[in-house]
DNA sequence: GGATAATATAGGACTATACATATATTATAT
DNA sequence: ATATAATATATGTATAGTCCTATATTATCC
């Protein structure tokens, strides 16, 4: 489970609540590569305490339910050090829209088509979320290590998106200019 | 769960075993959008059949185990049909490299090149494995819609395998010149 | 006045995925 | 001689993730 490890890294930044993990986290910074569940966290959040990894101070509030203010513990930054030096696998693939596009050639150009609007809707949309969370500049010397780095995952995140766009784009005029099925004999059963 | 749907547009190209799903199809032609663990396919087969979606036909072997060789019922070209049809939410990002970049300011340029370094050599591999699969030419008026289509996924794993390429030498040229971490006050418990 | 959103935590129920192992036979490699 | 790989199916168990609902208060919107 490395959402563990996303909210230990999340924790070290700044102590905070499961729902500060979900809304200025989870939902925005680190959108690009970790998206978790508001249950999942404050179950992950529990079993980490649990474990002694993390520890958390009540804040009682009057007009507003009490807050968990989450931080790490020395078993906790342990943790995380050793796992940050660990080959992480790549993710695997599993990806919908093209077991769609690879099983679609019985449906017309123009369902083929709409599909393919969808996906371009979408991967606009998240492509115009990156690109509004404000990047810091390149070769400022005064830029530190944690700033660089964050700025590079978003490079991933924004090249991902434009890739999909790109060849959505290719898709669209491939597909327009096919011969349409010949459905005569199908399905075969 | 659309590792049914994925079982079901391959059962269509042509009836097949449990163990043909897994070697034949997700381990090899649909690896780049779908992967699928060996239990979980059996699982799923068997649901996919008390469900009326697909049958079997026991094929009894002497030197061999026996092979249920599966097939769509009607019900499974039906439900295929609305499947194919209906948009698919895009898939989540959960990609524990980012989040060891994101979070290892603390580590030495060192360590976090042979992190870069380790996902390199990955993601080559896995383009490698892509570009040995022959991709029938485009413009060839031959090519029927099934094969364009397949054609179109493979060539986006391609190109996402080399957006990841590209990110990652840009992400050891950026490593290789920043200044190193001052660790004095880390961490700060 | 009633619905919805924001703040905050949590549990039930389910679905999906992963990892290991069992079973049985044959062929191949060391 | 022993181990491993290939063919084939299946189960046990654990982990991970999703979706829905409950609880409680205040503020805002229509």
């Amino acid at each position: 489970m490395s959402l563990s490890h996303a909210i230990l890294g999340l924790l070290t930044v700044m102590p905070m609540t499961g729902y500060e993990l979900k809304t200025q986290a989870f939902d925005t910074t680190v959108a690009h590569f970790w998206q978790a569940d508001q249950s999942q966290i404050y179950r992950t959040l529990s079993k980490m305490e649990e474990d002694g990894l993390v520890t958390y101070e009540l804040e009682v509030q009057a007009d507003r339910p009490n807050r968990k203010v989450y931080r790490l513990t020395a078993a906790g930054w342990a943790e995380l050090e050793r796992w940050l030096r660990t080959e992480q696998p790549l993710p695997t693939n599993r990806e919908p829209f093209l077991v769609q596009l690879f099983f679609g050639w019985r449906l017309t150009n123009e369902t083929l088509l709409e599909l393919v609007a969808g996906q371009r809707a979408a991967h606009a949309e998240r492509l115009a979320t990156y690109e509004r969370i404000p990047m810091p500049p390149l070769g400022d010397p005064s830029l530190d290590r944690m700033r660089t780095l964050w700025r590079l995952t978003l490079e991933l995140g924004i090249a991902i998106e434009r890739t999909y766009l790109d060849w959505l784009d290719r898709c669209a005029a491939v597909i327009a200019d096919l011969p349409e099925a010949d459905n005569e004999q199908d399905p075969q059963l």
